[in-house]
DNA sequence: TTTATTTCTTACCAAATGTCAAGAGAAGTT
DNA sequence: AACTTCTCTTGACATTTGGTAAGAAATAAA
C-alpha cells in the first residue's frame, strides 16, 4: 500500500492516520496478463489503484475493439459511471501484462467517505482530474492530426511503447495500427 | 428556479425543504448574446445553470477556435478543474444568444455540500453523469465517421441547428464548416 | 529449438476530410 | 433601404487516414 499511500499523500494534505485507515480498506489483488479486471453488463462496483503493470479499457463497436484508455503505475481505474450509480458497465478492463493492483470496494469506499472525509476530498481531486485529463485528450482529439497526438503521447508516455502493443495505442490515438506504424516511420 | 429545482429533483430523492434550500443559493444572471460567462486566465468561481439560451465553450489552439461543447437550457457550465481547484481557467465561455442562467457561488457550492448532504449527493450525480456523456463523445471521436457523429447529434440535439451557427457545431464534431456543409446535402 | 500465434511493417489504392478561394445568403447596423 | 459583416455553400485540389493483403519480426507455446 506504498505506492497508494504516496499517490494521495501527494495530492492531499493528510495525516498518517487518516492516511492508515484509507489504506487499510484497499486489498491486494494480482492479475495474470490476459485477464479480465471487468467485463460488460455486470455492474463494477470496485475500483483499483495499479502498483504496477498496464491495463487497458476497451469496447467492441461495428466488430472491432476500441481501446479507450491504458492504465499504468500509479493510476486509478474504474468504470467509473458504473461505479457510482450502479448502472451495468459497459466496458472491458483487461490486464496487458501481469498486473499487481490495490482494490477498494463499493461500499468500503462509500463508507470511507462518510467517516473520513479526507478519503472523500481525495476522491473529489481524483474526480476533477480526471476530468480535466479527458477534456484534454478529447480536445486535442477535435484539432490536432494522429502525428501530434502521437508526439504528445510520446512526450508524455514514453514507457508505454515499450511495454503494450503498439495497435492498442493506435486504437486510443483515434487510428488504425497501419497508421501508427507509418507515422512512427516518417 | 422553477427549472433548476425541476433537474434536481429528476435526478435524485429530494424534499421541498432542501430543494429550496438549495435554489435559493442560486442568482439569475442575464447574458446578452456575446457576452462572455468566463475568459481565460481568471479562475472560475461560479457554476450556472442555464435557464434559456445557449452558451459555447471553446479554447483557441494554432490560431483557430474549437468549440469543444455547446450547453443549452437544462444544462450546467463551469470550468469544471478551475471550480473544484482554484486553478486558473483556459476556457473561453461565450453566450451564443441571450442567456438567462442560476449561477452558484463557489463558497455558497462548498457550504452548501457540508449543509445539505443532498446538494452533495447530486454534485457527485451531476459529476459522474458529466464524465460518462464526455467519455461517450470521446468515444465516438476515436471510431466513427464524421457522418455518424452528425447523425447522432442531428438525433440527441435536433434543436442545436437552429439556434446556433453551424460552424461551431462543425468545430465541436471535429471538423470544418465546408465538411460539414457538405455532410449535410448529402 | 521448433512451431504456432500474434504483432508490426510495407505497398498500393480508396475514402474521408482539409485548404483555399469565390460567391451566395442571412443577419445586424446605420 | 443600403451597407456592412457574418455565415453558409460550392468547386477544385491536396493531404490525411483507412482498407486490404502480404510478408517480416517478435513473442508465446510445444
Amino acid at each position: 500500500m506504498e505506492q497508494l499511500e504516496q499517490c494521495i499523500s501527494n495530492q492531499i494534505r493528510i495525516q498518517k492516520e487518516d492516511l492508515h485507515k484509507i489504506s487499510s480498506n484497499f486489498q491486494k489483488v494480482e492479475l495474470k496478463k490476459g485477464d479480465f479486471f471487468l467485463e460488460p453488463d455486470k455492474v463494477c462496483r470496485k475500483m483499483a489503484f495499479i502498483n504496477s503493470g498496464y491495463l487497458r479499457m476497451y469496447d467492441i463497436a461495428d466488430g472491432k475493439e476500441i481501446t479507450f484508455w491504458i492504465g499504468s503505475a500509479g493510476k486509478f481505474i474504474t468504470s467509473l459511471s458504473s461505479f457510482v450509480f450502479e448502472t451495468p458497465n459497459h466496458w472491458y478492463i483487461q490486464a496487458l501484462s501481469d498486473c499487481t493492483l490495490c482494490i477498494i470496494k463499493r461500499r468500503d469506499h462509500f463508507n470511507l467517505c462518510e467517516t473520513t472525509p479526507k478519503w472523500l476530498e481525495f476522491d473529489n481531486h481524483l474526480l476533477a482530474h480526471s476530468f480535466a485529463l479527458l477534456e484534454k485528450s478529447m480536445f486535442s482529439q477535435l484539432h490536432t492530426t494522429a502525428q501530434q497526438r502521437l508526439d504528445n503521447l510520446l512526450a508524455e508516455e514514453p514507457a508505454l511503447f515499450n511495454h503494450v502493443p503498439l495497435k492498442y495505442i493506435a486504437s486510443m490515438l483515434g487510428i488504425t495500427a497501419e497508421s501508427l506504424s507509418r507515422l512512427r516511420k516518417g
